[in-house]
DNA sequence: GCTTTAAATGACATCGATTGCGTAAATAAA
DNA sequence: TTTATTTACGCAATCGATGTCATTTAAAGC
């Protein structure tokens, strides 16, 4: 079953024109005589002729298309960022084609290499959980081909990159725990050889060590696929809950960490209730839940405007950008029912 | 700015081959030496050669790329029908790229378009919900692009179709709130002109029918942006709360409305809970709601892996299909707290 | 030693569109 | 009328890979 279209080909055989008179005809070239370009013109509608993206690929090595990969459209954050990326993407011409790595090295390695082969003309990636190796993602670099990271960038890769003020962001909600009243605060914290797990935990960090709180290694913990397997959600809150000296209140490291923890927690305090919590999230749904959620949230919409415009700059650059440079945006702290003393 | 890539021509020049000869040792041809393989081979690894897949597209017009288009991934829906398809896909060695029409009619047509002149060997599409003009998809299907429809289908195009049951999904749904004791029970049903919501609205009056129940036109709202639109739920709820006769129960035709008009209701029931509610909804978080929320849930995962399939078995057959069917999925009823009596 | 035959490789057209260059015919200038 | 200049178009190469059809080479057969 074969998509059959029509071609300049069909046009010069019929109008007794060469390939090349039609294809100038076409592009409305000075070259061509009036009479000519009507016909030709004429025709082609009549048999709806459309260009062949694929042939124009091949020829112009571009496609002004633009590969996104993330690692899971279900969490908010990303989809969120993928209609800013869009938004910005058709308002200058460019389509996209997005893709998910479901938090797998193997599939984000296979995703990223079909759309550079499919010459997208450029890249914004948010990396798996479970990338630490970069090479995918180097050797397209080294090639030329225009990346800009976003959110779960990778900070040995010179390029643009957007992100949160991650670590402003768990300071910030560490503070508030603080001021709250709270002494025992656990983290629940996402792979620990993620960037934005690194400065998210220096932000909790310092927001303890600021207010002169001990820092305990046992109540920190980390979850390796980012929240996705929910076992090690309830494994991480487990552990917690059974610890001598219980935390009085979590802070979660991730959207999907965060949505995974609170089916715990909630029957946890139904039954005694005593621990507070919150956690990175951009989800929409958060003044539903009982008690309703304190979030970090994040200008997710925002981040991916701005990475796509990058990504767009360097696509259209003429000589090569040398002075790549990182965005940071704000998050905000939204402080609902689930961080009440 | 541009992405440079290794070619067979590279490999014939420094060996000293024809580009033929190249081409032939690589796809491991009887004709070809086995010393001039080894070389071959050797080099092409060393350069790290890959086959430019947009040539092969161009020569063989076909790219093993499915499209897929879906109207928000924000709803729980349609992103777990998309991993059902991507799993399926992956396993057959397709690759697949994703759209969002965000209910726009114009964005869906300028997607499929564009997925379609990029060579897609099919194309798997829940149209929006400002879709009534089917056009767009026709002049596809009759150039024999294989598609198929998932969830909100196009009645009028005959090829594989993929639903769940809403009839029978809205029907029961009904009939337990009426068993609940619930009378005056409303409808808030997407737009009128889709094909799933008019199933959903039968549903509704036929359960009513049958427990002998009058319809009160009243008492069924259509939202015209399916709920895209906050204000539009609003307003539905809002005029049916200022009916001389209130609904004490309220059923959502569909997973946007579902989550739009929660915390309407919300609010309005903290003050005098009356209103009872339920609707469709594939959110993995209606338990964290208080009220936890009944729902009528389809298996997304399930009708996105069989609408692939179907889809796959269209793009492999030598031979036209000519006995298209629609294969039906039972969606199921889980009852929670917010439809208690 | 000459012919047959198989093995190994190259030349070239193809997919669809663009574009530099060449050229015939028409027109203008000398 | 002759030469120069437009005008309007066609030829052929190109992009990367495949595949058909030669062609070369060498070994085998008589």
């Amino acid at each position: 079953m074969k998509f059959e279209s029509a071609t300049i080909k069909d046009i010069a055989l019929k109008l007794n024109l060469s390939k090349s008179t039609v294809s100038r005809a076409l592009r409305d070239s000075y070259e061509i005589s009036n009479e000519t370009k009507k016909l030709v013109l004429e025709y082609a509608k009549k048999i709806n002729y459309r260009p062949n993206p694929i042939a124009l690929s091949l020829k112009e090595r571009r496609s002004h298309t633009i590969g996104i990969v993330v690692p899971e459209f279900s969490n908010n954050f990303f989809s969120q960022a993928i209609n800013g990326m869009e938004s910005i993407a058709y308002s200058k011409g460019y389509n996209v084609i997005i893709t998910q790595s479901h938090e797998s090295y193997d599939r984000e390695v296979i995703n990223v290499e079909h759309m550079a082969y499919r010459s997208v003309d450029g890249l914004l990636i948010s990396v798996s959980v479970e990338t630490d190796n970069f090479d995918h993602l180097k050797k397209l670099h080294d090639r030329r081909l225009p990346i800009v990271f976003f959110d779960r960038i990778v900070e040995e890769i010179d390029t643009y990159k957007v992100v949160c003020d991650n670590f402003k962001g768990a300071y910030d909600a560490t503070s508030h725990l603080i001021k709250k009243g709270f002494k025992n605060i656990a983290h629940i914290a996402s792979a620990e050889h993620l960037f934005i797990t690194q400065k998210r935990l220096e932000g909790y960090r310092k927001a303890l060590e600021d207010h002169n709180i001990p820092i305990q290694p046992e109540l920190i913990k980390h979850c390796v696929h980012g929240g996705k397997i929910s076992s090690e959600v309830e494994e991480a809150i487990s552990s917690l809950l059974s610890l001598k000296k219980k935390p009085d209140a979590i802070l979660s490291g991730g959207d999907r960490i965060t949505t995974e923890m609170l089916p715990f927690l909630k029957k946890f305090n139904a039954l005694k209730n005593k621990i507070a919590y919150m956690g990175f999230s951009n989800s929409d749904l958060t003044d539903l839940f009982t008690p309703s959620l304190s979030v970090i949230r994040q200008p997710a919409f925002e981040i991916g405007q701005a990475a796509m415009e990058q990504l767009i700059k360097i696509i259209e650059s003429k000589r090569p950008i040398l002075d790549f440079t990182t965005q940071t945006f704000e998050s905000s702290i939204i402080i609902k029912e689930s961080t009440k003393k």
